[in-house]
DNA sequence: GCGCTGATGTCAGTCTCTGTCATCACCTGG
DNA sequence: CCAGGTGATGACAGAGACTGACATCAGCGC
């Protein structure tokens, strides 16, 4: 990360990462699938909270509680993990180049089918649970921007209720 | 598109589709910035179908109404343009290369900008438009999903009514 | 015919990523 | 204490995507 936020994502050579975590080429490409994959490595652990936190939540939930449950869940760990100034710096080299941001996306239509499919074994349909899976995604990437934008004080958690929120004052009654 | 379908897209080398088109590698390299965008030339008239139909709806229309015209007018573009067997064929290639999905989320990540933009052009909040913008292409992801699964029969334009009548159940009075 | 312009070819080179084999530390059983 | 197995790393060679620089050549206006 120092030296993408020094030089940039493409300036920078997976030889001069490789040097300076004091390994060769090759032992990199053994830890990492790709020069991308560097940033996103844990993923599947943030997609596990998301999970979990649909499968726990208590019998008879409201499908839209499990939805909260999820984004809370996420949102909090998140938040206490690595902290928002962590969060900002990756933030920044990721937007700053598109080979990143495309396997971001990736990383979030991931997500995206592992929520869709813990409702599903919560009983929701296919197709509402697939919506609702890119819901979550939605809400989380709205309030993640907002987060780390410059002289936001909020809370993720806080800034994802406040984006459910206004997910259902977008679709009234009369909808289709 | 033939050569991806026989031997796969990593398989297929930029030199063999260069020899097939009757061009060098070089010139393959100044129509396509990329290998992937092969498959994806064209994205931004697709874009413009939905933001134009956004624009162009009648004065008072509300949010709801806006998404549905956008939405009516890109299903109705990618049906009528080149029809389920080419967009079948083209999505089989997709779904086998994690690649390719990537660039198809990024365009879809881009379309989501471009509705979220005309949404704002439009008068619409900056946190409810980018909400909506995600909602577009969520509704249009999962339509298009079932449109091109095997033995499907419905319209394009008609699994989108029906993906959005199932947003709006969704998100009962009681969220957050 | 002259010179301009745009499209293409040629060539050399960089960088990502992969397969293969060698090396070496560490452990384990005899 | 040593033979042999195992896992991590290094060394190399090579394929393939992409880029920059320059050459060529057809078509066009003058």
């Amino acid at each position: 990360m120092e030296l993408f936020a020094e030089d940039g994502f493409e300036a920078t050579t997976v030889a001069a990462i490789a040097e300076r975590a004091g390994v060769t080429e090759r032992t990199f490409f053994r830890y990492f699938t790709d020069k991308r994959e560097v940033l996103f490595a844990g993923e599947e652990e943030f997609e596990g909270v998301f999970v979990d936190a649909i499968a726990a939540a208590p019998e008879g939930t409201s499908l839209n509680g499990l939805l909260v449950a999820a984004l809370d869940a996420g949102g909090r760990v998140l938040q206490d993990l690595r902290g928002r100034d962590f969060a900002r710096a990756r933030n920044d080299i990721i937007t700053a180049n598109e080979q990143l941001q495309e396997r971001e996306l990736l990383k979030l239509a991931k997500l995206s089918r592992a929520v869709t499919a813990a409702l599903v074994a919560r009983g929701a349909g296919q197709v509402p649970a697939r919506l609702a899976g890119d819901l979550v995604v939605s809400v989380f990437g709205a309030a993640f921007a907002r987060w780390v934008a410059p002289g936001e004080t909020r809370d993720l958690v806080e800034l994802q209720r406040d984006g459910l929120a206004a997910v259902s004052e977008l679709t009234p009654v009369e909808a289709g």
